[in-house]
DNA sequence: TATGAGATCAACT
DNA sequence: GTTGATCTCATAC
């Protein structure tokens, strides 16, 4: 644990595209909690499933801001997700983190998930945020680089998969989703 | 195993 | 009033 990078950054000011497989086998804690990220999705402000798509509003103003920061937003108006807003300033382009394989803070995971299955603990993005503990309040528009996040880079590139997006109606034929072959903890298994 | 509804709120038409 | 980057539980096969 100690050797590892943390991300600056500098990580997540380039495309989605490059930054979002990356994020792949990265070490992601809130407050000590957290994972190995095992599947994500880069969303892009031309693509019309992304929040930024049509311009600022409110809800998705920290997309449109610097990137290295994160992105909190509510889901079927009760699960929160948790994205990093990637690209230079402006571009509102963004990852949205959907499963993690958790190894730390395994208990306290248990304990706000009242499950004990660990495969379900954080697999699916509104999983994964109420495990973290992750809130729009406390979390949204907060640098990645600071506390309580920790974000360290993998020490070893893991068998990537890529295939179309999960739970969207448009631009589903894009395949932006991204994960770690064979995980037993995706959201949904990748199509062959 | 598979399908369906409910929860619950902000953006959008 | 409808939809959505979702999850869980209930009911049916």
């Amino acid at each position: 644990m100690a050797k590892a990078q943390q991300l600056k950054p500098a990580f997540f000011a380039r495309s989605v595209h490059r930054v979002a497989p990356e994020l792949i086998g990265a070490t992601l804690l809130v407050d000590g909690v957290g994972g190995v990220i095992a599947e994500v999705e880069a969303y892009h402000h031309t693509d019309p499933a992304a929040h930024s798509f049509g311009g600022q509003t409110e809800r998705n103003a920290v997309m449109f801001g610097p990137p290295g920061f994160a992105y909190v937003y509510r889901s079927y108006g009760i699960h929160w997700c948790l994205n990093f807003v990637c690209e230079p300033e402006g571009s509102a382009s963004a990852v949205l983190i959907r499963a993690i394989e958790p190894t730390e803070g395994l208990a306290v995971m248990r304990r706000r998930r009242g499950l004990k299955e660990e495969r379900l603990l954080c697999s699916g993005p509104g999983r994964l945020a109420q495990a973290l503990g992750v809130t729009h309040a406390k979390h949204n528009a907060k640098r990645l680089d600071r506390a309580p996040f920790q974000i360290l880079a993998r020490e070893s590139k893991p068998e990537l998969v890529a295939g179309p997006r999960i739970g969207i109606s448009k631009a589903i034929e894009l395949p932006w989703r991204y994960g770690i072959k064979g995980s037993h903890y995706l959201s949904k298994p990748f199509p062959i």
